[in-house]
DNA sequence: TTGATAGCGTC
DNA sequence: TTCGGAA
DNA sequence: TTCCGAAGACGCTATCAA
């Protein structure tokens, strides 16, 4: 445990990508064994599942630190994160420290799952007992996740390239899917003939960039593919060994949430990846995104969402094609293996997401204003002759969005961030006007420069009128434009409107409260949205 | 049994 | 998903 | 150019209090 927590001290005392990428090249090369395959869980998003939950650990440390609960609170708004205000209010406890190794802790946390809350409570009290204040910081991190400290898959990918002489696409690959900490080691899973040994394995996502300012920079138009950008959710369906398998983004295998596919499992041929998007249909029309939203995390699919909204997966990419890995043939040439696997495969289930033919840029142009009666939020834009890379790369995929709603606002309530702006209010609720009223109808992230962080945070300082816990009404002057990509009918606001992806585009200080738009129009926007 | 809420996935 | 900041 | 942290809405599940 002292090993790693040193490490986590390294990393998030410094912001340089060398410095840390060093800091864990020398862990992976010198670390216990049993504790490296941990690591890497921890810093690529493959925590274990929590087993203990914020309240009880708040509980518990106001009742060893002998705190009353408003100084708790207090103390946990100045420093934004529980792990570390518990960390900083537990007393020394003068008793001998453990030795016992990362691993230890992680394998005795999940063993809590099923346990007696009274047996979690001896556990952590225990814990926080043996360890000093910085391992108790990461043990607090161990349960509630999110280490904040600059590293994440990526770089842990370039890490192990590092230390391990692999390439980062082959190595993404490696890690990928599903394994498990205590059943594997480091030197098994990044073993080169390891990534065939799992026949449930994904591969690495390729990701789009967004394209600021339109084509015309992207060269001759006779270079590119283009389709409509869907608004579902990424997936990746894999035959092997006459198994299926269906990955989302995240890397959740999600094959049994939708027995719509199960027949693909008879019906792909053998040896088969697709790329696509999962997405919902009623009329051969897409269904908005929220329809799909009740399947994602649901157990049990009832017969009238199988009827009434079924799901498909519509292709886009081919990425392994009679059990060979076909990354790196060019687009096109994947693309017609795709065709010819979609149209053997001859089930609804499975789509083929038609690629839209223009001849110029200007045409492509009036081609996006219709994205919309599409059922889709865009374009994409991919370049004929582009490998299928991994992760986010700039220069052959690009998403070209349609132009996202905009609203003025003007701000209500503020409340300080977390983590590093643990400090600041950064975190403002906007209004519209209904008549003489104000009626709140969204928070927005900052989509400020820190200086105007700064500005706007020592104007709510000076200007709040109220205080209810963490929140400050603030006098109701600063406009701000919104913008956001959807709009719908909601119960969760009063404003009964909610909005997609909202963030600040720009401070209106050309603009007074009065000039801010009004409930109408949001309403008129939901019913034109609506279509 | 109902209702609120934390947690966690999707975008 | 979005965004700004840092390397 | 790439990566990271901080941030929004939503729906479902599990859990716990009324």
């Amino acid at each position: 445990m002292q090993r790693f927590t040193q490490l986590v001290k390294i990393l998030s005392n410094s912001t340089k990508t060398n410095e840390k990428l060093e800091a864990l090249r020398h862990y992976f090369t010198t670390a216990d064994t049993l504790d490296k395959p941990w690591v890497l869980a921890l810093f690529s998003g493959r925590r274990p599942k929590r087993t203990v939950n914020s309240s009880q650990l708040k509980q518990w440390c106001i009742k060893t630190a002998n705190l009353p609960e408003w100084l708790f609170e207090e103390c946990y708004h100045t420093v934004g994160d529980l792990g570390e205000t518990i960390a900083l209010l537990l007393p020394d406890s003068g008793q001998q420290l453990s030795t016992h190794p990362l691993h230890y802790w992680l394998e005795q946390l999940m063993r809590l799952e099923k346990a007696p809350e009274a047996d979690k409570q001896q556990f952590i009290l225990q814990a926080w007992q043996e360890l000093d204040t910085g391992e108790r910081f990461v043990f607090n991190k161990l349960i509630t996740g999110g280490f904040r400290i600059g590293v994440s898959q990526q770089m842990m990918v370039n890490a192990l390239s590092l230390a391990y002489d692999i390439p980062p696409a082959t190595l993404s690959h490696m890690i990928s899917g599903n394994w498990d900490p205590r059943q594997t080691t480091l030197e098994t899973l990044l073993h080169a003939d390891n990534t065939n040994a799992d026949d449930s394995k994904p591969y690495p996502f390729y990701l789009a960039y967004a394209l600021e300012d339109g084509p015309t920079a992207l060269g001759q138009p006779e270079d590119w593919v283009a389709e409509w950008k869907w608004d579902g959710i990424r997936g990746q369906i894999i035959k092997r060994n006459g198994q299926l398998f269906v990955w989302s983004r995240g890397e959740e295998l999600i094959t049994e949430k939708f027995p719509e596919y199960a027949p693909l499992q008879d019906a792909l041929p053998e040896g088969t990846v697709i790329d696509g998007e999962i997405l919902t249909y009623a009329n051969d029309f897409p269904l908005p995104f929220q329809s799909l939203q009740t399947r994602i995390g649901r157990k049990n699919v009832t017969r009238k969402q199988l009827q009434e909204a079924p799901v498909a997966f519509l292709s886009y990419d081919l990425l392994e094609w009679q059990g060979q890995d076909i990354r790196d043939k060019p687009l096109q040439e994947r693309r017609q293996l795709l065709e010819q696997v979609v149209e053997f495969t001859n089930h609804p289930a499975l789509r083929l997401s038609p690629v839209i033919t223009f001849d110029s840029w200007e045409r492509l142009t009036e081609l996006r204003q219709q994205s919309r009666d599409q059922g889709s939020e865009g374009l994409m834009l991919k370049r004929r002759s582009a490998p299928y890379q991994v992760g986010r790369k700039r220069g052959d995929w690009w998403k070209w969005k349609i132009d996202p709603f905009t609203i003025d606002a003007v701000m209500i309530y503020a409340q300080k961030g977390h983590g590093r702006r643990a400090d600041l209010y950064t975190d403002y609720t906007f209004a519209v006007k209904d008549g003489d009223k104000l009626v709140p109808f969204t928070k927005a992230y900052s989509g400020l420069t820190d200086k105007e962080i700064n500005e706007v945070d020592n104007w709510v300082k000076r200007h709040s009128l109220e205080k209810f816990g963490p929140v400050r009404t603030v006098q109701p002057e600063l406009v701000f434009e919104i913008a956001f990509e959807g709009i719908a009918a909601s119960n969760r606001h009063k404003s009964g409107v909610a909005l997609r992806f909202p963030r600040i585009h720009r401070w209106r200080k050309d603009k007074t409260p009065e000039e801010i738009n009004t409930l109408l129009d949001l309403q008129q926007l939901l019913q034109q949205y609506k279509g």
